[in-house]
DNA sequence: CGGACACTTGAAGTACGCTTCAAGCCGGGG
DNA sequence: CCCCGGCTTGAAGCGTACTTCAAGTGTCCG
């Protein structure tokens, strides 16, 4: 109990910087204060935790200032991450493929033995 | 021939910003002028098919801007375009790979039964 | 009590690819 | 001759997730 900020930035894998900037967008809830300094509880790294997932997921911050609304590690994944993560799902899929094709483009041009790039746009490459 | 830039951008489907935008950054020469505007010869859209296939391919302009350095639609795609491109091609996959991650994580969060945030991580979901 | 050190703030900076804006110029039709 | 529409410019803005900076405040240890 009562870490201060560069402890839990170093437990957490995080800066400083990041965890005021969490603080700031809402994704934290305001931290108690000793004097000026920030001081949070053990239960700081769950929240961060939450944010790790949502992050991984490909979450937005806005995104998952509304995810975690209400939420906390003891909470179930409701409805509501269900509904916003097959959103996401679309998103993700998307980029998938966007990057597949990035990827097709990029090995035609590795292989291609047309003589101009006039020839391979005909050709497909 | 003696194309204006709003007549280009409807044709090639795009901007006339995003064609000043390449004029600056380098990816098509400075055009000519009749009095102070720019006017194109049909060349233009080879140029800016081009740097839809670099961009197709996840290059950034500053990659694009080395990439058709001394190249037209005529060039075959040299040795330079294919080390680039091996390059960018680990990128991509790099990108492929978080977003399946994602995707994971996504599929999950939507599936997964358990009751509470601190059991899907023991789970793994 | 003094000094080192961690912390505080708001503002600005970063990368990326453009877009948007304000203010002004130019040519052609009525 | 005047106006309209299309063009010009440089500067600033956008969205994302933070980082960096300068200048100031507070705490802790000896």
């Amino acid at each position: 109990m009562a870490i201060r900020i560069g402890e839990v930035a170093r437990r957490a894998g995080l800066a400083t910087s990041a965890i005021r900037f969490y603080e700031r967008e809402g994704l934290i809830p305001k931290a108690d204060r000793r004097g000026n300094a920030r001081v949070y509880g053990d239960d700081v790294f769950d929240r961060l935790a939450l944010i790790e997932l949502a992050k991984s997921a490909g979450f937005t911050v806005a995104e998952t200032r509304h995810l975690l609304r209400g939420v906390s590690r003891r909470s179930p994944p409701g409805p509501r991450w269900r509904r916003l993560a097959e959103k996401k799902l679309d998103e993700v899929e998307a980029r998938i493929a966007e990057a597949r094709r990035m990827r097709a483009v990029l090995k035609a041009v590795m292989t291609c033995e047309c003589p101009t790039f006039e020839d391979c746009t005909r050709a497909g490459c």
